[in-house]
Order: C-alpha cells, then sequence, then structure tokens
DNA sequence: GCTCTGCGGTTTTTT
DNA sequence: ACCGCAGAGC
C-alpha cells in the first residue's frame, strides 16, 4: 500500500487516507480524482474494511469496471470481486431484484428503456382517446420522468395544485391519470423504467425501515463519483444509505456537471457540507493532464459562469502549444480539415489514430467528419448515437427473451406477437389491450385464457394467438435447461426471425443479419464468463439486464486503433492527445434550445469546459461560416465560447485546405472584419459542392462500428475453409479453425481464437481471412 | 390484415 | 435529409 500512497501528491493523499466520515473532494479536470477514488478504497481494505461493506457508485459502467480492475491489481481479485461497484442504475436494479418483492414486483420485473415507456405512453395516451397533438408522448414521458426523479409519485401529484395547475396551463388537465395508467400499466407489466429503479429503490428505503436498516449495515462505506451529476432521487438514497455510518465520500466538479437536462441538482455538490456534520472538503486542483496553454484557455472559459465554487485549477505541465482555431465554409469543409489535420499530424508525429478524438454537440455532426475521414482512409469509431441494443433487429430479439422471462412483459409482447407477421393484426391487438385491462389481467393471461372468455375475435386468429402461446411457452421450458446462448439461437432460428431478415435481401438487411450475430456472440462471451463464476444464477436474466442498462461506452472492445467519435457528454472522464472540438457556433454549441435561461447557458458553458480539458497536448476549435442542417444550408456565427477564451491562449490559423478560398475570408476573425459580415452568396457555394469529386455514397444504415478499409467482398461461404486452417476475424483477430459442421446456410465453424478462446461462427456472417 | 405512401418530427445531451 | 408512423387502399 506505501507505494501506492506514494505516488500521490499531498492534496490527494488527504482524501485518500481519512478513513471515516463524510466528506467531499472537489476534484478539477484531469487532478487525478479516479486515482484517488481507487487508493482510496483499496486504503479502506488495507485498514481492515470489509470489501463486503463497501460501495462505490460510479457514473457509467465502464468506469466501475476499470476502477474496480485497478482496485484487483492492487488487492487482489479474489478481494476486489466482493466490492459493490457500479451505476445507480445497475446497483439498486441488483438490489431490487432482492427486495422488489416487498414492493409487489417479480423479481424477474423488465426494465424499460426510453422507447418501451415512451411506446407505452402513447398506446395510453391513444386508448383514452386523447389528442396525441396536445399530448405528445416524448413531453409527457420527460414530465413524468422529472416528476420521478423528484420523488413525486402519482398520489403526491395529485395533492400537488401547483404542479396540476401548471399542466392544466399547458393544456393538459389529464396528465395525472395518464401518469397513473402509465405507473399501473409498469405495475402489471412486471416493469420498472430508468428512473422507476431510484424512485423504487427510494421507496423500498421509506417503507421498509428493516430493509434500509439492512443495507445501511452492509453498506458502511461509501463513495460516490461524479456527485454533480446525482439527482434528487439518488441524492436521496445515498443519504439515506450513508445515515447510520455517515462514512461518505463523494467526488466530483462542479464546473463539470452537464447533466441537469435530466434532472441531475448541482446544489447536490454545492450544498453537501449542509448535509452532514463535520463535513472534511478538500480540493485536487493541480491538473495533470493538459498544457498550461489548454488549461489556462479553459479557465478563461468558465470564469465566465456564475454559479461554481471556489477553485483554480493549474499545472506544472509544460506550456504546449496554443488551442487553434480554425474557420471553414461548409461542414464539408470542417470535416475535411479535421481529416487532413490529423493524418498530418499523425504522420509527423508518429501517433496512433487513437490519439485523436472528435468531439461534438450533437450526434448529427457525426456525418460529415464521418465521411471525411472515411475518404482518407482514417479508421474512426463512433461512439453513442443509436446503440447497438436500442437497434430494431436487436430488440426484436430481446423482447422476446424479456418476454420469456416475463410474459407480463405488455411492450415485448407487443413488439413480437406479429413479427415475423403471423396475421395478428393492430385491430387482434387493441381487443387483447382492452381485454387485459378490464379483466385486470397481463396480455399474456388473456392469451392463456382466449377459449375460456368473451372476446370479440373470430376462431382463426385465435388459432394464431394459440400457436403463439405454446410458440412462447416452448421458450419457457427450453428455458429450464438450455444456457442463453444455445436458447437464443434456437429463438431467432424458429421464430423466424433470421428468415424475416434475411428475406429483405438488402445490404441493410445484410447488417441487421451481422448485428444478430453479433448479439449472439454477446451472449456467447456472456455464457463463457458466467462458466467461471461458481454462484452464477440465471444467464439470460443477468443477460437481459446487463443489455438493458448497457450504454455504448461500456460495449468497447479494445479492438483496432481508430479516432474517437463522440458527443461531448459521452466524452466525460476521458482524455486524448489531441482533440477537435467541432461545430463551435452559436445556435449550435451553445444550443439553440439551451439559451433562455442564464443556467441553461452556463451548463453549456460547462459542457465546452469538459471539451476542451480532454485534451491532453493539444486542442482544436472549429467552426463553419455554414452548416447542413435540417436538410437546408444556413449560415453559422462562431460560438460566444469562442470569443470567450483569453487571447493569449489562442492561435487562429487560416485554413489550410481551401483552394477555392475567397480573399476576404484569410482575414482574422477577430480582427477588422466582423465575422457576420463574411458571407457567402448562394453561387459560390453550389459550385465548389459541384466542383467537389463525386462523392462515395455509403450504403445507409451502416453499422455503427464502422470501418475504413474496405468491406470485404463476400461473406458466402464457398467452402474453401478446413480444420487446421489459421484464420483473421475483423473482431477477434487471428485462430485455428477446430471444427466445421452444419449445411448449407448454416455451416459453422468452431474457431480457436488466440484472444478469446473457442468461438462458434455462422460462416455465412462471419468475415474471415484464410492466412493458411 | 397487409402494403404503400406521404406526412411530420427531427437535431440537445442519456442512465 | 431522413426516418418512422399513420392512414388509405387493396
Amino acid at each position: 500500500m506505501e507505494k501506492y500512497l506514494s505516488q500521490l501528491n499531498e492534496a490527494q493523499l488527504a482524501p485518500t487516507i481519512q478513513k471515516d466520515g463524510p466528506m467531499i473532494v472537489i476534484a478539477g479536470a484531469g487532478s487525478g480524482k479516479t486515482r484517488v477514488l481507487t487508493y482510496r478504497i483499496a486504503y479502506l481494505m488495507s485498514q481492515g474494511v470489509d470489501s463486503f461493506n463497501i460501495l462505490a457508485l460510479t457514473f457509467t459502467n465502464k468506469a466501475a469496471k476499470e476502477m474496480k480492475g485497478r482496485i484487483a491489481d492492487i488487492v487482489g481479485d479474489s478481494e476486489a470481486k466482493n466490492l459493490w461497484m457500479g451505476t445507480f442504475h445497475s446497483v439498486f436494479a441488483k438490489i431490487l431484484r432482492f427486495e422488489g418483492h416487498n414492493l409487489g414486483f417479480p423479481s424477474n420485473f423488465t426494465i424499460y428503456d426510453t422507447q418501451d415507456s415512451q411506446k407505452l405512453l402513447g398506446s395510453i395516451i391513444k386508448e383514452m382517446g386523447l389528442d396525441k397533438d396536445l399530448y405528445k408522448t416524448k413531453q409527457i414521458y420527460s414530465r413524468i420522468s422529472s416528476y420521478k426523479n423528484n420523488l413525486v409519485t402519482v398520489k403526491a401529484y395529485l395533492k400537488n395544485s401547483e404542479l396540476i395547475e401548471a399542466d392544466t396551463a399547458a393544456r393538459r388537465p389529464r396528465l395525472g391519470e395518464i401518469y397513473k395508467n402509465y405507473v399501473d400499466r409498469c405495475f402489471k407489466a412486471g416493469a420498472m423504467d430508468f428512473d422507476d429503479l431510484l424512485l423504487r429503490t427510494n421507496e423500498l428505503l421509506t417503507r421498509f425501515p428493516s430493509v434500509l436498516a439492512q443495507y445501511q449495515d452492509k453498506f458502511r462505506y461509501i463513495l460516490v463519483d461524479e456527485y454533480q451529476d446525482t439527482n434528487h432521487s439518488q441524492y436521496l438514497i445515498v443519504r439515506a444509505l450513508a445515515d447510520r455510518f455517515q462514512n461518505i465520500c463523494v467526488v466530483g466538479d462542479d464546473a463539470q456537471s452537464i447533466y441537469a437536462f435530466r434532472g441531475a441538482n448541482i446544489s447536490n455538490i454545492l450544498n453537501f457540507q449542509k448535509d452532514y456534520d463535520d463535513v472534511k472538503m478538500y480540493r485536487l486542483e493541480q491538473n495533470y493532464r493538459s498544457t498550461k496553454n489548454i488549461v489556462g484557455a479553459a479557465n478563461s472559459v468558465i470564469e465566465h459562469n456564475k454559479t461554481k465554487l471556489d477553485k483554480v485549477v493549474w499545472t506544472a505541465n509544460t506550456e504546449g502549444e496554443k488551442v487553434k482555431v480554425h474557420r471553414s465554409l461548409t461542414d464539408g469543409d470542417e470535416g475535411r480539415f479535421v481529416a487532413s489535420t490529423i493524418w498530418e499530424t499523425k504522420m509527423n508525429n508518429q501517433l496512433l489514430n487513437s490519439d485523436f478524438a472528435v468531439l461534438y454537440r450533437t450526434n448529427a455532426q457525426s456525418r460529415a467528419i464521418e465521411d471525411a475521414l472515411r475518404k482518407r482512409d482514417i479508421p474512426y469509431r463512433i461512439y453513442g448515437g443509436l446503440s447497438f441494443y436500442q437497434r430494431k433487429e436487436i430488440k426484436d430479439v430481446t423482447a422476446y427473451l424479456r418476454l420469456i422471462l416475463n410474459p407480463a412483459d405488455e411492450e415485448a409482447l407487443k413488439r413480437v406477437i406479429n413479427y415475423p407477421a403471423r396475421g395478428i393484426g393492430q385491430t387482434t391487438i387493441d381487443r387483447l389491450v382492452v381485454a387485459a385491462n378490464g379483466f385486470k389481467r397481463t396480455i399474456f393471461e388473456v392469451l392463456q385464457n382466449i377459449d375460456n372468455i368473451d372476446i370479440n375475435i373470430n376462431k382463426g386468429t385465435k388459432n394464431k394467438l394459440k400457436d403463439f402461446v405454446t410458440l412462447i411457452e416452448s421458450y419457457q421450458v427450453m428455458n429450464q435447461t438450455a444456457n442463453a446462448f444455445d436458447l437464443t439461437e434456437h429463438v431467432t432460428k424458429t421464430s423466424g426471425l433470421i428468415r424475416e431478415v434475411n428475406k429483405e435481401g438488402t445490404p441493410e438487411g445484410q447488417v441487421r443479419l451481422e448485428n444478430v450475430e453479433e448479439l449472439l456472440n454477446g451472449i456467447k462471451d456472456f455464457v463463457e464468463g458466467q462458466l467461471e463464476l461458481a454462484d452464477a444464477g440465471d444467464s439470460l436474466a443477468e443477460f437481459l439486464e446487463d443489455v438493458a442498462l448497457a450504454t455504448d461506452l461500456d460495449a468497447d472492445k479494445g479492438d483496432a486503433d481508430h479516432v474517437a467519435l463522440m458527443t461531448i457528454h459521452l466524452a466525460k472522464g476521458l482524455e486524448f492527445s489531441h482533440v477537435f472540438v467541432v461545430g463551435l457556433e452559436e445556435d449550435l454549441f451553445p444550443s439553440a434550445m439551451s439559451m433562455n435561461t442564464r443556467s441553461e447557458l452556463e451548463e453549456e458553458r460547462r459542457l465546452f469546459y469538459v471539451a476542451l480539458t480532454r485534451a491532453e497536448n493539444k486542442a482544436y476549435l472549429t467552426y463553419t461560416l455554414s452548416r447542413y442542417r435540417w436538410g437546408k444550408l444556413i449560415d453559422a456565427e462562431p460560438s460566444r465560447f469562442i470569443e470567450e477564451i483569453d487571447d493569449q491562449f489562442l492561435d487562429i490559423i487560416t485554413p489550410i485546405h481551401e483552394p477555392r478560398q475567397n480573399p476576404m475570408l484569410s482575414a482574422d476573425i477577430f480582427g477588422d472584419v466582423e465575422p457576420n459580415h463574411i458571407r457567402f452568396k448562394k453561387p459560390i457555394k453550389r459550385k465548389s459542392e459541384t466542383a467537389a469529386p463525386p462523392k462515395f455514397v455509403a450504403p445507409k444504415n451502416l453499422k455503427r462500428v464502422s470501418k475504413s478499409a474496405p468491406s470485404d467482398n463476400s461473406n458466402l461461404f464457398d467452402g474453401n475453409l478446413a480444420v487446421g486452417n489459421i484464420v483473421e476475424h475483423a473482431r477477434f483477430g487471428k485462430g485455428e479453425v477446430m471444427k466445421i459442421e452444419g449445411k448449407g446456410a448454416d455451416v459453422k465453424a468452431e474457431i480457436n481464437f488466440e484472444v478469446g478462446g473457442v468461438k462458434k461462427l455462422l460462416l455465412r456472417f462471419a468475415k474471415l481471412d484464410v492466412l493458411g
């Protein structure tokens, strides 16, 4: 332990070795807070604290996993394994699986994602006969979400005249009813949405003192990372759990609070000292990550915020280069600038692709960057966006799995009852829903008793419904004995799902097939990982829980070297040698939707601060004079955030790769010529666009994990693979073919990969290069 | 009940 | 520009 503690500076050491009592660590960007948290946990264990008694809450599952790994390096695997570490959502989902029966939830409750929740709300609004233009599902959803995050239950809502008046004033007087129906339907479906995982935990801890006491006793030491991004619901959970021992350590940075839009409450961190007695406060202000220029630039921006804690981030690192500001004409030019700069920098400095990141405010901006990187053959990966598990074909598969596990799951049932098409139409489904509501039963129960109830469905359709029930029941039987992988493979084949996707015969269909295959591989990995755990329970249930709470970032396969493309929100907590922050334009960043109040604008500014402080060595800020938005080319002005940076840290560079540049444009943007006056007339733009070489048109619906390498020829198995061949797979690397089995389209090979071991791949899908 | 087409919302961020 | 959905027509 000594060895590790000696790696800390004085400011880091103090909070690391303060064993007991409430404490807050205000940690500036890049100040080594993860290290403090990690070593602190290891230190606690070295002081005799049992690992079973430590709870560490992180912002992402990936952060938890990494931290656990580092702790394991210090204290050993077996000890680290017992730590409770994860996101609020995953930790309390786990607890709710044990304790949810107190609240009337089955242990196999489903977790509804945003899409499921919104679909359910949509059908409730429709069933109630309300005007869907007035009651927009998305708005209703976020309204209910914020109620839940503030512990406004249906009961509390109905008693709160202020809220009711506000909703009535917004011409939505029946919101309370919708809320109630929504909660009832989730309950009946044995489902919790994201917010329920926190709200129900609060309910559990409040209504059942013995349960609270049990977990208070268990979690004697609690650590919370990214405390500035906790919402009220999370705050209350932490307070309740920490109340007995008061060994609570929260770490965060108010300057990096960027999730107020989803309910995070920055006053949680600003007021922490009032919540407990004798709070020790520590500040980590030395930045180890970035150059002086980057730290200086970031500091000068955040100075413009009023709401903040006192803190001076400084660094002993080198001066470094100034932050580069680059202007281009269009978003296409911006992409080309990024791509060519990465290309040249990489060549000149022997850097890896992974030394670069491109950060943007909105996912839509990735397109132009992607196109440019692809043209230059620079490998990249897009993080976030539509995550893998939200894709239609994946949700279809997991809906079957959810239904097998929890037949009450209404959204899963509605999703698959007629997919693939079984001749069960909307009318029938509507009638089933009405019947289920009337009988206060689940839809699946209605289906099981379809012959014994009075329902206006004709005989032929009833038979189709019965076939469906039989199908699902047969899967349930299989689930008793088979593992999750075998079951899922069976389901995808026998439900007709694979056939359905296959019959499209389009490139998109091909991608979908690959995605399903990818999912199967993921389940296989998961099942294999579970085999090592002696106490592994129901593998299907645990896999589904992982899926429900997974983010794209979590699923980071340590694969090939690539440039990272992501939103700034997703980049929080990460660092890169070279960072491009693109799209620094008014109305885009800061977003037009966040400029109504001071606090919204300050959040945008903190977001910019986060973006800038991701960079270790070099940061580029880029903006364009016009950009495609909503399909139209619109003019843009440079973001106010650029001007807020102290000039001394900036280097305003002249566009290099703009052969068709108007000489007017080389004027310094902060010089005599106001950027607003530099406007291109349309014809000039048109000309340059048509002069550009014909664009490579990417297939639609590209897999998110894009590779810049041209895709290999064909995946069709040509019979040229033999046992003993050495092959290379894009994702798994090199391996030896152990066995080939199956016929026709189902030919499979068992391949023993150097990394990752034996996997069974469908050759129809697997992209394999035969090496010898 | 299924298929096609046109319309509307989308582009703020996500567990 | 793009996607998903609702409604009309078959």
